[in-house]
DNA sequence: TATTATATATAAGATATCCTATATATTTAT
DNA sequence: ATAAATATATAGGATATCTTATATATAATA
């Protein structure tokens, strides 16, 4: 038996949101088949909804509500936030993608 | 008084540790430097110690004590393992560096 | 109208990553 | 030898991200 386990790659879902709705505005479930599109696996509802619920809070996105669907873009704010964390998120892992030969 | 947060932009601590030792082999403290001067911030003690550990019992990595030093250096299943989750992480994220300028 | 599918939401639990604080072992300096 | 600095380690707590399971509201279909 194998207990042991492979090396975690959680986080950054926040962010990746974020930097997803800087391109375009989205609902919640268009949202996670874009994370799906680039993870490979598509994030629950239960994954979802509560991220867009704490951006919603901290104010860095707003949403729009059209039938059953809540349309999300990003406020002020998280226009200023993306910016700042794009810039961290690159001096932290940057050199990982330069490397990479699909780059 | 403002208590909107920012975006959260914890994780994959594991993935930069064995992607940095994947590089040279270092000790924890070494590491925590690293890491210091990409993020901006050093881990602490307890951040960084917990952290080997887990990728120790995990046997991603192996420690060769030497004095009151532990280096740190990538096993068969760790060469392996920072392969698989570099491919990962530039799926998941290599736009967001692609786009950006300093690359 | 009634049923099914879609979109959103919440509850309860696990784990990694962060924190502050404290402890221990080893090396270096006085 | 004693003190100070360095490296490692653990305890206890907070939160984001993940899980499975369940619930509700709206839209589309039979």
């Amino acid at each position: 038996m194998n207990n042991k386990k492979g090396c975690n790659m959680k986080g950054l879902l926040s962010f990746q949101i974020l930097w997803l709705l800087s391109k375009k505005p989205m609902y919640g479930d268009q949202l996670a088949e874009e994370i799906e599109k680039r993870r490979g696996e598509k994030p629950k509802p239960s994954t979802i909804y509560p991220a867009l619920k704490e951006l919603s809070d901290n104010e860095l996105i707003k949403g729009k509500k059209d039938g059953k669907i809540i349309v999300y873009s990003l406020t002020k704010r998280g226009v200023i936030e993306i910016q700042k964390t794009t810039e961290y998120f690159c001096r932290s892992f940057g050199e990982i993608l330069k490397e990479s030969k699909n780059m």
